[in-house]
DNA sequence: ACCACTTAAGCAACGCTGTTGCCAAAGTGC
DNA sequence: GCACTTTGGCAACAGCGTTGCTTAAGTGGT
């Protein structure tokens, strides 16, 4: 079941739910193309029967629909069935430092719009909040009328610490005065609807995580203004005891190098972004790599993923130089399957797609540790 | 449910073994005091007659047991529910460089026999199992009559990397020729019973987690002749993709530092081991602390044990050097919450121990990513 | 064109789960 | 001694996935 439905103990609806999140999900990650009652049982280790169950609760409900059938094997074809992508929506919001991205997503994470407006995140919170409420509204009303009425929540990601439980951010960095602000509260009061905040590299790796299978084990890594990780562990996102996993750059790299802005040492965001001013994009990459390499050894993780607008202006040099650490390291090892590094495509666009999966990746049991619940 | 019963569809065969385990659990953790049917129910969500069912059924497979009341809060008094600690026992196996530990516990994890036998990991194979059977069929023969009927398997723990899943051994580190050698089978032909293998870092970090609460996220640090971590994310253990998690030794701690057995340079194991020949044991720990706090950020875990011969030589200069470090930088990010430094305390036996519990853990709904099933 | 065979999927009955409503058991306190 | 509180079992129940069977809808040989 959910792991961590606050204590653990299951019953008969939670069965229900779990079982019904797993066969959306599988037609979620099936697309248009659409997946047949047999594989879903096959998959999830339902018999047919169930699923057929569970399939017509899903098409009653309207989140489900027969699409065509196959062709036959040699007796009856069997038939395809769907998600329906509009029998829910989400917004996701990224507030970066200078700029706001709002998206309407529907049920399948297509992108049925987009909005991008300026954003000081130093202003008054009054502000930052009466902009983010805007971009609710205009990316609401761009959809088809249908949308409008069936958005689930927000998704809001932002840079800076915060405490996903509460909903209450810690230092944003280079913004203090929002340490201790309410914003999943305040958000809510303003838009009228359920807020989800969490970290930027957060929200992009969920995002990533849904077009993966349900166990990956993978690492996002973001290189922009700053450096940080979005941890994806047995298919959700780590986030730790007190919500504050992907703490990537400030891990120790060179023990008593050159100072960072932390207070610390040999930082690893200090050691490559100096690099990048330099314009040594081999030697950033090369010190990525050592980070990524550490984390791919000490979480076996199976796929290592970089973004961020730094990464976006030099990829191939990114992903060749990380992928050549951790190459080399595998290889000292003795470990003969390869790690794939790639990059998320589309810049910052991937943090607001991911934020409208904070809202939605519930539905489909991809929620992190601590649940959450149906609409 | 147990996330990864293969394929993740749940029915109620599936939702009562999930409860019953969570149930066991709470009863093991209470230990000898009891834990009385509300407070089950409490703690696991369940109605109390839920509890009452569950428990009755405990009750019968002889798992469980009545221990006396508590005193009335103005009615019925309590009934206090125990597990019966000797309705099963599992031996637990380290395999070290050059002793065999072997211990037989019960399904409260108390150690009720143990044996050490001298072992020398580098020679022939039939050797070595030899000497592991014989050490299991001592422990059993140490233990009173019932025990040897109900023991569920037999857990082994060793360094080298390994697979988890297959039960095959890879390069253990300085004995190449167990390069590939499938352990458990092997183990389990001679033995007649079932056997799980696993590191030793994982098998200590598993004993240690079934002390805490269920959700802990936590890792060991285990130095001794190496340098391995045992990572608790979730109450689980977290063994990765290809169960391969926990390379803490070879995490890049100074970029292009002194070389490194391995082939790499700036390794924290060869750093930290180089400060210990020296005798500088404020250094080893200040570099062990350093690579502690790495984690501590990355993962946000909440508890750092450290365990290990040559971190018993000197408990108290590591535990204050490594929480020294980990104080430091939190202070620096404004964390308030402190993460404790402990020491496991045996020297090595917490491995033996552990690896018993590879065994028993899953019955408590306890085991890793993959499962594992009733005896 | 027909018919035997194969495969998919719904219907009905079933066993078993936790839940609900009720009642007996076993204390406390006036 | 009686009213009250709390625990925990009994019985009936709703709802889950499962099993056995039937119907639907194809293929392929004769």
């Amino acid at each position: 079941m959910n792991r961590g439905s606050r204590s653990g103990g299951a019953n008969l609806p939670a069965l229900r739910h779990h079982n019904a999140s797993l066969v959306l999900d599988l037609l979620r990650v099936a697309g248009e193309q659409g997946i047949s009652r047999l594989e879903l049982a096959g998959r999830t280790g339902l018999t047919p029967q169930a699923v057929s169950k569970i399939t017509a609760r899903l098409r009653t409900e309207g989140l489900a629909t027969e699409a065509g059938r196959l062709a036959s094997t040699g007796g009856k074809p069997r038939t395809v069935l769907r998600l329906v992508p509009d029998a829910g929506y989400a917004v996701g919001l990224h507030l970066d430092r200078d700029e706001l991205t709002a998206v309407l997503a529907d049920l399948a994470g297509t992108t049925v719009a987009t909005r991008t407006f300026p954003l000081h995140l130093g202003a008054p919170a009054a502000e930052v909040l009466a902009t983010a409420a805007h971009a609710v509204r205009t990316v609401r009303a761009d959809a088809p009328a249908a949308a409008a009425r069936q958005v689930f929540g927000v998704g809001a990601a932002l840079p800076g610490p915060l405490d996903h439980r509460s909903g209450v951010l810690h230092r944003v960095t280079g913004f203090p005065r929002w340490d201790g602000y309410p914003l999943r509260d305040a958000l809510a009061e303003h838009t009228g609807l359920p807020v989800v905040v969490d970290k930027d590299t957060n929200a992009a790796a969920l995002g990533l995580a849904l077009r993966e299978r349900a166990e990956a084990d993978f690492v996002y890594l973001h290189l922009g203004t700053g450096l940080g990780a979005g941890l994806v562990l047995g298919g959700a996102l780590h986030r730790g005891a007190r919500t504050g996993a992907g703490e990537f750059g400030h891990q120790t790299l060179q023990l008593d190098g050159p100072p960072c802005d932390c207070g610390g040492h040999g930082c690893i965001e200090a050691l490559c972004l100096t690099a990048v001013a330099r314009g040594d994009i081999p030697e950033a990459a090369r010190i990525l790599g050592a980070g990524a390499a550490n984390l791919v050894g000490l979480l076996d993780i199976d796929r290592v993923v970089l973004g961020g607008r730094t990464v976006a202006a030099h990829e191939d040099a990114y992903v060749n130089g990380v992928r050549a650490v951790i190459e080399e390291r595998a290889r000292r090892e003795g470990v003969t399957a390869s790690v794939p590094v790639t990059v998320a495509g589309g810049g910052d666009r991937p943090v607001a797609e991911g934020a409208a999966q904070l809202v939605l990746a519930p539905l489909f049991g991809r929620a992190g540790e601590d649940g959450g619940e149906r609409g």
